[in-house]
DNA sequence: ATGGCTACTCCTAGTAGA
């Protein structure tokens, strides 16, 4: 079973490839960040076409996250529980496979100490919240998205550069720690011990080529679901060509 | 030294992303 995460960036202008890589790549699963699109226009039909089913949790130009599925998959969540109905669309959790599966898209923050920085640090508490009340480490758990988090200096381009800075704050590191000691594993850790593994480069000042990334989109796994993956790839061509979102897709292979 | 792009919108400038 193979459970990817991207953010998109748009599904509507990067559905070609999107589903050039859904042909090519077959995920079982994949959770979208970033669709920017509402719920009636997200583009059902052409993904059917490729056999994926999808559960959305739209919002017009901002935000919104989605779920694909090749089998069956129920919704759990789709929005923390102290949102009202129009809060920014950001989380949607589902049971598939025998997984509960939380797709995160969690706020930029925009500048440490700032409004938008002070929403992100709430809006990871009552995430975490939601975990201790709804569900157990012991059981099976993915969370996977982009946390807009990076973990550690060696998931950092030029870690000087960045401390303190947005995305890279002690604060936020704490957050990640957090999710990691109510009982996740950073799956890609599991596997790869080096630096300069990213899944984000600015759009700006050629930033993918110079290799100035990041590692903010994770996949992270409760024990019982960490002992059985056996592989954490970053499809990092997706930032390549034409019209790429600023984000490559991390894929989760787990053995059955 | 700075910013360098992309995508969105009751669109052509302003906001946001990260």
């Amino acid at each position: 079973m193979k459970i990817a995460t991207w953010n998109v960036n748009s599904i509507r202008t990067r559905l070609p490839r999107l589903t050039a890589w859904l042909e090519r790549r077959r995920p079982d699963v994949v959770c979208l960040q970033e669709i920017k699109v509402t719920d009636d226009l997200f583009p059902h039909a052409e993904l059917q076409a490729l056999g994926y089913r999808a559960l959305v949790a739209g919002q017009q130009t901002y935000n919104g996250v989605a779920i694909l599925t090749r089998g069956e998959a129920r919704e759990v969540a789709r929005r923390l529980p102290d949102d009202d109905d129009d809060a920014q669309r950001r989380l949607l959790v589902a049971e598939v496979g025998g997984l509960t599966l939380v797709n995160v898209y969690g706020p930029n923050g925009q500048e440490v100490g700032s409004e938008k920085y002070a929403y992100k640090l709430d809006w990871y508490r009552r995430l975490h919240a939601l975990l201790e009340a709804g569900a157990s480490p012991a059981k099976p758990v993915v969370l996977c998205g982009d946390l807009n988090i990076a973990p550690e200096d060696r998931d950092v381009w030029d870690p000087e550069k960045w401390r303190g800075q947005i995305m890279f704050s002690d604060p936020e590191r704490q957050v990640f720690r957090d999710l990691v000691a109510w009982g996740l594993r950073d799956s890609l850790r599991l596997h790869r011990e080096e630096g300069g593994l990213f899944t984000w480069w600015d759009y700006r000042a050629g930033a993918f080529h110079r290799g100035w990334g990041l590692r903010i989109d994770h996949i992270l796994l409760s024990p019982a679901v960490a002992a059985r993956c056996t592989a954490v790839e970053i499809d990092r061509d997706e930032r390549k060509g034409a019209k790429p979102s600023d984000h490559a897709p991390v894929v989760a292979t787990l053995a059955d």
